[in-house]
RNA sequence: GCCCUCUUAGUUAAAUGGAUAUAACACGACGCUACGAACGUCGAAUCAGUGGUUCGAUUCCGCUAGAGGGUGCCA
């Protein structure tokens, strides 16, 4: 049991004995003790004040009176105006340290086979350019927000989209054709996704030279994008493929293929994988049959032209088209079929989208639909909606040239850690390839936790130079106190201490000691908000207010040095806690954290 | 036009219907003969404006201003 709800039981029973009501849950509002105060947590008498029908000072010396006669774990008391602030006794803290220490999985709910069930896509990108900066925010929200759910005792399944067709894939296949002369990645050493991003940016540029010469040739903005002639191939290309034309479709697999080879090689670097990949030519088919159905139920209605329709407005949202006039199908068909296929086959308790917000439109209009299509399970989509992120001179923008790279990033991030690392002289006397595996952790770290530390419905800002600051609220400072912790355990090792044993409240000589007790204690709790907001901003928090806490406590008292065995044993007790919760609170954010650095 | 979101120190972020709004970076001043200074200590600096609900509002509601996003054949 949490401190707090043991608390708030006892809270409970203290207003019922001494006011003979039992007052409301949210009548008893238990929170932590502001640091500027003296005490625990801290009992708001306001709320209660109805019952007591006495004023907040009298009202909170009663009851804190009558907690500490009739609880041995209450050690004392203190009233500021209506605020009750409640200590705990070193018995209770000491117990507290001793359930942790013998506790296995401590903050985890593990799953088994009667769990919920989730599927989490994300990531979802398109084949005809290199994963960026916004990309990075998706891939690592899907990745942790599945961690957290996994830990929070559901059974999880990640997927992908992959965006595989479409008329920005014949861009790229077009231009590569007409301007590529056979350049492949091996021919050029270029990473497959950059090579065909390439040739996706050399159409625009071509297109717009196009344009223009068709605008000063009399034509307007409109016609000079309809008629100029690479739009025209584009666009016919795109009809061959769906005509499965040879040519075109070896040319889509091979571009295609290339994308893939280097997508694997980011996600492999960003350390994302996936447990099952939807690739979009076989997906997009789907979600026909259903608007038929829809059609015959007389949820959606056709007009002259051959399109379907669904009239929202009743709901407060627009009409929207299912169906193009010339039969083909849009995005929203195929994401009915999709979550159709997915439920049928897998009995899902849940399932989340981790798309940017700029689609809450899009997801809002997915549910409605299929729940007027009687779909009960249409109530289990989430999307989990995030910000977007943006430069400090503002939105990145692929044409003009502003988007930050993914594998850009992650090379700059881990080579700032190489001269990081060389310039404090850290990792001297290590292999080239324990240094290089520990600036790739501590790189990595400093990228994924610059991003995950803000709450992802926040829109953010990235600075380049910002997030290769190793100092401060950072990653690598997580590290290097995780870091710190194991250099101290190897040296207990050495000198025989044992961290096992179980610790008396006689152990406990500083107030920092029992901070941190109580910070260690409350991960379950953190652990379980972050899975109910889909929040990793709120395990990178928590992980950051632990580190810095320790540090201080690590800057002011020694621990191997102690000479009272009693305390040395707690605080070795305290830094191996704190060490393994670091390391399993970087791990739901996917960072990992090194042993030396 | 209509709909949605956001606005917190110079900057980037945090929290909360409750106490004097929390940190980091940057800035200024300090601390290594030390279990790891990628650390710690001190200083200065903030709730866009306005009205309401409330014992109490930065938080909830209204209006104003500014920023971003969406909106019948893109995804």
């Amino acid at each position: 049991m949490s401190t707090e709800l043991f608390l708030q039981i006892e809270a409970k029973k203290a207003v019922e004995k001494l006011y003979g009501v039992i007052p409301d849950d949210s009548q008893i509002q238990i929170q932590k003790t502001r640091k500027e105060f003296e005490g625990d947590y801290t009992l708001v008498a306001f709320p209660l004040l109805k019952v007591s029908k006495k004023n907040p000072e009298v009202t909170s010396n009663e009851i804190g009176q009558f907690l500490i006669e009739n609880n041995k774990l209450i050690a004392k008391y203190n009233v500021i105006k209506g605020f009750l602030n409640l200590s705990l006794t070193n018995e209770y803290w000491a117990n507290v340290l001793n359930n942790i220490a013998s506790s296995t999985e401590f903050g985890y709910k593990l799953a088994s086979s009667a769990s919920r069930s989730v599927m989490v896509e994300f990531s979802s990108p398109n084949t005809n350019k290199p994963l960026h900066l916004g990309h990075i925010r998706n891939n690592l929200l899907g990745f942790s927000i599945s961690r957290i759910l996994e830990k929070n005792g559901n059974n999880v399944k990640r997927v992908n989209l992959v965006n595989d067709r479409g008329i920005h894939i014949c861009k790229s296949m077009i231009a590569w054709q007409k301007f590529g002369n056979e350049e492949t990645p091996a021919s050029s050493g270029k990473k497959g996704d950059h090579l065909v991003g390439d040739y996706y940016v050399c159409f625009d540029k071509e297109f717009k030279a196009q344009v223009e010469q068709l605008k000063s040739s009399g034509q307007t903005e409109d016609e000079a994008k309809a008629n100029a002639p690479l739009m025209l191939e584009a666009q016919e290309m795109l009809r061959k493929w769906e005509a499965k034309d040879p040519e075109v479709y070896g040319l889509w697999e091979k571009m295609n293929g290339w994308v893939y080879e280097g997508f694997a090689k980011t996600y492999s670097a960003l350390g994302i994988s996936f447990d099952k990949t939807y690739y979009e030519s076989q997906t997009y088919l789907l979600g026909k049959a259903i608007v038929q159905e829809g059609l015959k139920k007389g949820v959606f209605t056709h007009r002259a032209d051959g399109s379907v329709w669904v009239d929202l407005t009743a709901d407060g949202l627009d009409e929207k088209l299912l169906i193009r006039s010339d039969g083909t199908s849009v995005y929203i068909t195929q994401d009915i079929g999709t979550a159709t296929q997915r439920f049928d086959e897998h009995h899902l308790d849940e399932h989340i989208y981790v798309v940017g917000n700029e689609q809450e439109y899009h997801f809002k209009v997915l549910k409605l639909i299929l729940s007027k299509l009687g779909y009960k399970w249409s109530e289990h989509l989430f999307h989990l909606s995030y910000g977007m992120v943006e430069l400090p001179e503002g939105k990145m923008k692929s044409r003009e040239g502003t988007v930050v790279d993914a594998d850009d990033l992650v090379g700059e991030m881990v080579s700032t850690a190489h001269e990081m690392s060389k310039e404090l002289g850290k990792l001297d006397g290590l292999s080239g390839a324990e240094v290089a595996s520990i600036c790739n952790t501590v790189g990595l770290g400093a990228l994924k936790y610059f991003i995950l530390k803000v709450d992802p419905k926040k829109n953010m800002t990235f600075n380049p130079r910002e997030s290769i600051d190793f100092n401060g609220n950072t990653g690598p400072f997580i590290q290097y106190t995780h870091a710190r912790i194991r250099s101290v355990l190897r040296k207990a090792l050495e000198m025989g201490l044992d961290a096992s044993k179980s610790v008396s409240s006689q152990s406990i000589t500083v107030l920092k000691e029992i901070e941190l007790i109580k910070l260690i204690s409350e991960f379950p709790a953190v652990v379980e908000q972050a899975g109910k907001e889909l929040s990793p901003s709120l395990i990178a928090n928590y992980a950051y207010d632990l580190t810095k806490e320790y540090n201080q406590f690590y800057h002011d008292h020694q621990i191997l040095k102690e000479e009272n065995a009693d305390a040395r044993t707690l605080r070795l007790i305290i830094s191996k806690m704190v060490g393994d919760t670091i390391r399993r609170s970087m791990w739901l954010l996917g960072i990992d954290v090194p042993e030396k650095m």
